[in-house]
DNA sequence: CTGTTATATTGTAATATATTAATATATTAA
DNA sequence: TTAATATATTAATATATTACAATATAACAG
């Protein structure tokens, strides 16, 4: 079942996830989930300066995680891949069952034993 | 469709990707897959130092994707959730496309235009 | 207790990454 | 051309991560 492969493949996935692992970077993908984004919005969404927003979409592009259209004075971005955005899923999906584990085990140690 | 959530619960799902960021962890999970291994396994798949494997288990424990058991000397590891194997999947995926895009990329480059 | 094997931790140097401020570029309107 | 707006890049700094070597701990056999 897993995907065993070599060692250079695995360096690149591992590009890919580091691509994810960032907050302000899993928001932008989550809001180009609902369609292209211009940069101006996606800086009035993250609340974050505009060279921020700018320097993480580098990074998505330079990773093809995002594409981007230029429209007269206007970019808009969009996700290159709808699977990104399972991917996404899957992340959200493990993290609430760590939540789930984790507050089970504390309310074992609560109640004492 | 996407899971639009708090600033805080971005920097959770960025905190699991980081862990997922490292070609050798990768590697870790993609043999804990399997089923669960000894450190001293681990070490002679992976061909790497005893100090850097513990190390990434370690990364890997706090951040409560593998579990570690000990048996006698040994201590074995698995993983905490087999959806880690299915984020890996997915992963994978993502990058066998992006590779098919850029090789067709590369053909109409050099096919001329 | 001593030695041995398996595993974990720590300090450190090298490297990578993010943020910020400043500056640069591109497009359009006037 | 100049001004205005949108976006990108760069340099400097701060912070984080990794590998490696050395050391520590844990379990067990004798």
């Amino acid at each position: 079942m897993a995907n065993r492969c070599s060692q250079e493949l695995y360096e690149f996935k591992a590009e890919l996830c580091k691509t994810f692992a960032d907050a302000k970077r899993l928001q932008i993908i989550d809001i180009l989930r609902g369609g292209e984004r211009t940069v101006n919005e996606l800086v009035q969404f993250l609340r974050a300066p505009q060279a921020v927003v700018s320097r993480h979409l580098a990074i998505l592009r330079d990773r093809g995680v995002v594409k981007a259209r230029r429209e007269g004075v206007n970019v808009y971005y969009s996700l290159t891949d709808s699977k990104i955005g399972d991917a996404c899923d899957i992340v959200h999906q493990i993290l609430l069952e760590q939540i789930e584990r984790n507050r089970k085990l504390a309310d074992r140690l609560v109640s004492g034993l």
